[in-house]
DNA sequence: TCAAAATTTTCCTATATAAGAACTTTACTC
DNA sequence: GAGTAAAGTTCTTATATAGGAAAATTTTGA
């Protein structure tokens, strides 16, 4: 373990927050020494990992950032698997689709393809929602196994973002155990007013429920009726990416038992 | 400057442009000495910077560096100056709409609304282009410094992309002067076939081109016909950029003076 | 406009680290 | 499936760096 490594990354961490942080502002918010942190942004400077406002002379991040995030995102690997079938869910489905990982207890989206129509779903890759009022989050969770989802439901908060949110750690185990029979989730309208999405899990080579896809749209037309189409549909090409990134067919077929 | 942070990122840029490394390939690569780079590694996996591929125990970026580009992107001054305007770019002309800045003598794309219609230009932010052959590119360098062009000019090689790119000096030259007197910049198709993109310059408090805007799209819609009037409009909004950014009003008068 | 306060930068040395070398593990070949 | 080659890991010490303190700069307020 590199200690001016870690530093330099707690750095940027902080300055991902903030909007905008002086040397002697990170020092104290790090405990880190001000002639270490000003040794290191001089370093993360010159390669444009931060850069400085020639106006108040603070701290932001760079854009070297902003290139390397998109060819990490780029390279990952369910990325690229998950690519042309997502793509073909979005022209089915002509609504947004996205693909997510579990990190951090936490849904971080890493690909989005968005509905052609007026009305849709806008989405951001990179950014984060929480796991149990979505259904891509709820998805991964309910897959996990029951002392992860136990930690999992214990450490989390569930706070209320709409009139749906499940707010209590009962019905959301109910939830799960609902989901995990069905083989998918439905997010109706618990993150966002008006906005349903289905998710379904993705596993990898160990078996475990890594990842995740969705379709979301406005309420009208992801109606109640239209669910289970839907959602065929999404399961079915979790499967088929699930198949590809190297999961066992036994895995998905005691998915399919459970289900049935 | 602190040497291990510096090396750290030549590792992440090093891993950014192939697909996967063992820890024997990059210590030969950057000539850093296996155990440094395994230091560094593994404070940079811990910190999910990078990430460690079962199969082959390859490196690969990690998805911090996706959440953090995203946030690097919101984050940028210019890009939040520019955000509503280029929302009404978007609408008024229904097509594509990109922002980018002058990096390393190369145009990198910082924010992009994409067009609702079905045949459209698609993008990516954090990609980069050159900046001989894109409209974004060709309205920045027009408007540097004579010293700064004849640097640019000699620096870049003008590889030919399509029929149609500038891939003699002198040409570009005359191009760049033609765009100074228009105010704006055009891509003839000279990047990417069938596409036409019409660019225009964004100037800072320091009164230098830093950034610039584009409208794209397929040729049959960016017709000669039509492109005075998008331009115009690219014109309007690029100097509104402008004046948010701080640019003095002078500079911009000073513009259209040559123009006129 | 000037002075005080806050912030940033430089300097120096005790200390953590980079990197050579040896060792262990993994991958390949036959 | 054993033997070999390559890659990865651990260990140790000479060396570069982290961080305290003081100097310089910038900002703020009167």
């Amino acid at each position: 373990m590199v200690n001016s490594v870690r530093k330099a990354i707690e750095i940027v961490s902080l300055l991902s927050k903030g909007d905008g942080l002086g040397i002697t502002e990170i020092a104290n918010h790090l405990s880190i020494p001000k002639s270490s942190v000003h040794n290191i942004l001089t370093t993360l400077q010159a390669e444009r990992f931060v850069e400085r406002s020639l106006e108040n002379r603070k701290f932001h991040l760079g854009i070297r950032l902003i290139e390397l995030g998109n060819q990490a995102q780029a390279e990952l690997d369910i990325v690229k698997i998950a690519a042309p079938l997502l793509k073909q869910l979005n022209q089915e489905s002509g609504e947004t689709v996205h693909l997510t990982l579990l990190d951090n207890d936490e849904v971080l989206y890493v690909d989005c393809l968005e509905s052609k129509k007026r009305l849709r779903t806008y989405s951001v890759i990179g950014i984060r929602a929480p796991l149990y009022c979505t259904s891509v989050g709820k998805a991964m969770l309910a897959f996990q196994s029951p002392e992860e989802v136990d930690r999992i439901v214990s450490a989390i908060s569930l706070e209320r973002k709409t009139a749906n949110t499940i707010t209590e750690p009962i019905a959301l185990r109910e939830e799960l155990h609902a989901i995990l029979h069905r083989g998918y989730a439905i997010d109706n309208m618990e993150h966002e007013e008006h906005l349903r999405c289905i998710g379904a899990p993705i596993f990898n080579a160990e078996g475990t429920a890594f990842a995740s896809i969705s379709v979301s749209g406005p309420e009208q037309r992801i109606s109640p009726g239209h669910i289970p189409e839907i959602a065929g549909n999404i399961v079915k090409t979790a499967r088929e990416i699930s198949t590809r990134s190297g999961c066992p067919p036994r895995r998905l077929d005691r998915e399919r038992k459970i289900a049935g």
